[in-house]
DNA sequence: CTTGACTCTATACCATAGTATAGAGTTTAG
DNA sequence: CTAAACTCTATACTATGGTATAGAGTCAAG
């Protein structure tokens, strides 16, 4: 029961495109190959699809992805890295996290400042951008 | 008292490759020249690549910045329509928390249910991020 | 058995925000 | 006056994650 890339593509919702991009980058194996050199696909192929889009969901890039699924391969799931690979991830949201806090509360002083400006004064906000004085 | 581009590069730390990158995007006014056909600057140079740093540094694309920066010269600076886009940015930060929190919990969760396996199993984590019930 | 749909490779292109390089000309310090 | 440092334009390249296209070959239905 082998699927071509198409069916391969409608199936995981992905572009046929992705899929062989994603095999040149490695993360989807080298499918067999008819005699005519057709791709053949097997619903493992599904599934890796759709690992790649939740992991990419979750924040990580596609040479992460990578990574991870490398760890699977290599001694049947070295899980205590993969646990490392996601808490490291949880460090990195968290301080992103922590940015756009500080970038909404600055925004936010900014655009409050406009309601206390009068009719005659320049912007504030395009005033305070222009200053080193802004710290976000 | 005017700068060449390499000082205003040093002045605004920015690369004179960039100064020359927003010139041609528009964000930076194109200088006057001297007979050989190098950029004479003024200060206000400085100024405006300081704006554009602390513009990015708020999450403003350079074409927001473009069109931020196209409010102060039409009308002597619309500052309702700058607020306006403020607020749409603050929005914008507002979902991107929500979306990283979201993520956050759901790596958290995955990363807990490592600590609950047992020796045997495979890497839950892994199992996870193919399964479409994952719902991030 | 032809036509349309599909697949193949290779290459180019999109956005974003730059950086690097080549090859030529200019300015400045010793 | 020469050599180093700087500037000029134009083009290519980086990373990221794909999408689009050309030109050729293959497969399936009517």
């Amino acid at each position: 029961m082998t699927l071509t890339i198409g069916q391969v593509a409608d199936a995981a919702e992905v572009n046929v495109q992705t899929i062989r991009y994603y095999e040149r980058r490695g993360l989807v194996a080298a499918a067999n190959r008819t005699e005519a050199g057709y791709r053949q696909f097997g619903d493992d192929a599904v599934t890796r699809l759709r690992f790649i889009r939740h992991a990419q969901d979750l924040g990580f890039s596609l040479k992460e992805i990578k990574e991870l699924l490398a760890l699977r391969v290599r001694n049947h799931s070295e899980c205590g890295r993969v646990e490392a690979k996601a808490r490291e991830k949880i460090e990195l949201v968290a301080r992103r996290i922590r940015d756009l806090r500080r970038i909404k509360r600055t925004l936010e002083r900014l655009a409050a400042s406009c309601a206390s400006r009068r009719a005659t004064d320049e912007c504030p906000i395009l005033e305070a951008l222009e200053d080193d004085a802004i710290r976000i």
